[in-house]
DNA sequence: TGTACATCAGTGAACGCGCGTTCACTGATGTAC
DNA sequence: TGTACATCAGTGAACGCGCGTTCACTGATGTAC
């Protein structure tokens, strides 16, 4: 074998870390097979060797984001069952933080690509859903004990986080996105039943730490 | 002169009309001028007698939806006082409604194209930001005396309508969509103090027709 | 009424470009003997 | 140790295609006389 073993495994994983972050910067239609590939130092040749198609590879790109345990721990850390009965507020804080908001190469494809998976095919369109029913799962399960339209409630939060985002990165001025930011999460919190004090104060909590790993 | 007074101008708002639909079915990238102008029933070099470029025309289309008095009645009508001061209870039911799930070609633009205007110039994002900004304003002076922080709810509120609807589109599973927008729903009357009853009741809010002008 | 002309919206061939995809080839490596 | 060979990841020229944009031309219309 001329290769050493699970170098093509590597490799591929590369190519998928380098797509997700053009993706999530260009959008699918404005990134092309030699960039991606110039990302991991290749041409466009090798690419036919790891994919069928440039369609394949987006379906992966999007799945991937939250099976890869590298992600688990960055932004909402969906799958992962954090100890604390505190994950919907951290995944809130997290999510609709100023780190997630900036990081646009990092960014949870949730918030980069709604509208180039809505023009897909099913594909990509169930793999979109199946995370974000994940997503509304997580936070059912921590929402405080007297919320009560539960799922409802949960469903609404995870649009917060999600729309909230998308619109905000579509503002032009990041004093308008920072306070729409800081109104979705401090809604979201309230209706969590996350906010320690009685009426909601929308000041400055964006600039509150999320869960972050440390990242390269 | 050889063509009618307001033939070009006519033409124009056409154009743009053709424009529009595409670019909420397929994204601004995946449209042609040749497919825009083929929606008149002109060819594509004729284009540049109406606009600079491609670009050019992007930029008149988002702003256009809500100047074009004949949007105006159709989904939110931001900018028309409605005289009732219910228009934030009606926003939100038109804005989350099937319809407007459903009519993808009329849809809101903010909608179908916020990931577009995220990777434009500043220029869209201007319109973006400036119609968003709109939104909040008329819900926030349409929410009941006693909703406490009322710009920050009324940040919420829309960016709930927006983000579910992105969010919505983005799914495979059409009753999912339909639970997720009247989760929005439910949860954004109840924050405007809109909510007749008093526990929320997520049961097929969505099918309330509504304000919906007649149109072609 | 009729003819010649000016105007100008629209046509369609042509351009340069970048893309997704294919494929014969290269060249570095490990193996067989 | 040395030579010939098999393997296979990666290369880069080439393909067909569709796009945005340009521009010389067409042809229908109103006007001048």
């Amino acid at each position: 074998m001329p290769y050493p073993t699970g170098y093509r495994a590597e490799m591929k994983v590369k190519i998928i870390d380098s797509a997700r972050r053009l993706f999530n910067r260009y959008g699918f239609d404005n990134v092309s097979v030699d960039q991606i590939m110039a990302g991991v130092g290749l041409t466009h040749g090798a690419f036919y060797g790891y994919f069928r198609s440039k369609s394949d590879l987006y379906t992966e790109v999007l799945g991937c984001f939250f099976t890869d345990p590298d992600w688990k721990n960055c932004w909402e850390g969906v799958e992962v069952d954090l100890t604390s009965g505190d994950v919907g507020s951290q995944i809130v804080r997290a999510y609709l933080s100023r780190q997630h908001f900036e990081d646009v190469e990092n960014s949870c494809p949730m918030v980069a690509l709604p509208t180039d998976v809505t023009r897909c095919g099913d594909g990509a369109k169930r793999v979109y859903e199946a995370v974000f029913r994940a997503m509304i799962s997580v936070l059912e399960r921590s929402l405080a004990e007297n919320v009560r339209p539960r799922r409802t409630v949960a469903r609404a939060m995870a649009a917060l986080c999600v729309g909230g985002m998308v619109v905000a990165r579509a503002m032009a001025n990041p004093v308008q996105a920072d306070e729409l930011r800081d109104a979705c999460m401090a809604i979201a919190l309230d209706l969590g039943g996350w906010n320690k004090e009685s009426q909601v104060k929308a000041s400055k909590l964006s600039r509150v730490q999320p869960i972050r790993s440390t990242r390269t």
